[in-house]
DNA sequence: TAAGATATGTTATATCATAACTTTATTATT
DNA sequence: AATAATAAAGTTATGATATAACATATCTTA
């Protein structure tokens, strides 16, 4: 992972390349998940804003931001975890793959990874037969880390 | 789909081979999720058996006896959704594959389906390579059903 | 029938999220 | 620069999903 500020600096080319601007409130949430190794919720990127940066952030807009931040593909949203991540390609210019978010159910360390095509292909086929159509073909899993999985226990 | 009585009293037997009973509350909530085309949350739960069925049912115990049901294999989490399904195989004595539920986020009606063998291994093996461990299988999609997709812009 | 185990009831509260309206800041136009 | 229009952020209230903790009832079995 690039650091935090060549993240910040290309996710505000990109804000700018679609017209939109990566406001201070942006960053800062951005910034949370940029720095934090698990998924956060909503109210822990307040937290974050207020304690660590100093920035005035009701948990409103935190919602609001990350809304906006995903909008441009900035971030993802866990619907497993109800949590958010920064997303890994946030510093590259091209098209990005389907994900698989591997989600550590036990410290919501999260690991994006792209699902080779063919077998993204063949869930999108069985999807087809049943009659439905994908509206966001995101895939997520629940999972223990390595750091997790010895532990379970306690 | 059989008929709600047959899946019943499957389930029924299901619970005996298992050591544990179908009560008449537990029935109540596994009756609810069979007669309902849609995955169905834990409040409306209670208003089919409050409604439909005249049995007392606190949220509380919906989710205490939907916790049971999942332990029996006879119903589905299903966590994109926060709603529940009855398992499809109710009525089945083999072992279940591992499934993949097509949800219509637009009415929930859900479709479970089993994925190929091949497209899990190669899931499973994308897991294994980033250092994860699978704790449920499940694969969950958000898609839109026929009869959602034509009607989405309302 | 009494003891223990299982199931259900009750109350309170945690957690995640959105609606609706207000205020402030930024940008474009005169 | 003043004004209007737009976008962003603030504020308050509440909705939706879920769990904790403890009390009571029912069932089982000695």
């Amino acid at each position: 992972m690039k650091s935090a500020k060549t993240a910040i600096a290309h996710a505000e080319q990109q804000c700018l390349n679609n017209g939109t601007k990566l406001t201070k409130k942006r960053q800062a949430v951005l910034l949370g998940l940029l720095k934090s190794k698990q998924a956060m919720t909503a109210y822990e990127l307040a937290d974050f804003c207020k304690q660590e940066l100093d920035e005035s952030m009701p948990t409103m807009s935190v919602y609001r931001i990350l809304e906006f931040l995903e909008s441009q593909q900035l971030v993802h949203k866990l619907k497993l975890a109800n949590r958010f991540v920064a997303c890994i390609h946030i510093t590259c210019d091209h098209q990005h793959a389907v994900p698989q978010f591997l989600i550590c159910v036990n410290c919501y360390k999260v690991t994006e990874i792209s699902i080779k095509e063919s077998t993204i292909n063949a869930l999108r086929k069985s999807v087809d037969n049943a009659g439905y159509t994908i509206v966001s073909p995101q895939i997520e899993m629940n999972c223990l880390c390595k750091a997790c999985v010895g532990t379970e226990g306690s």
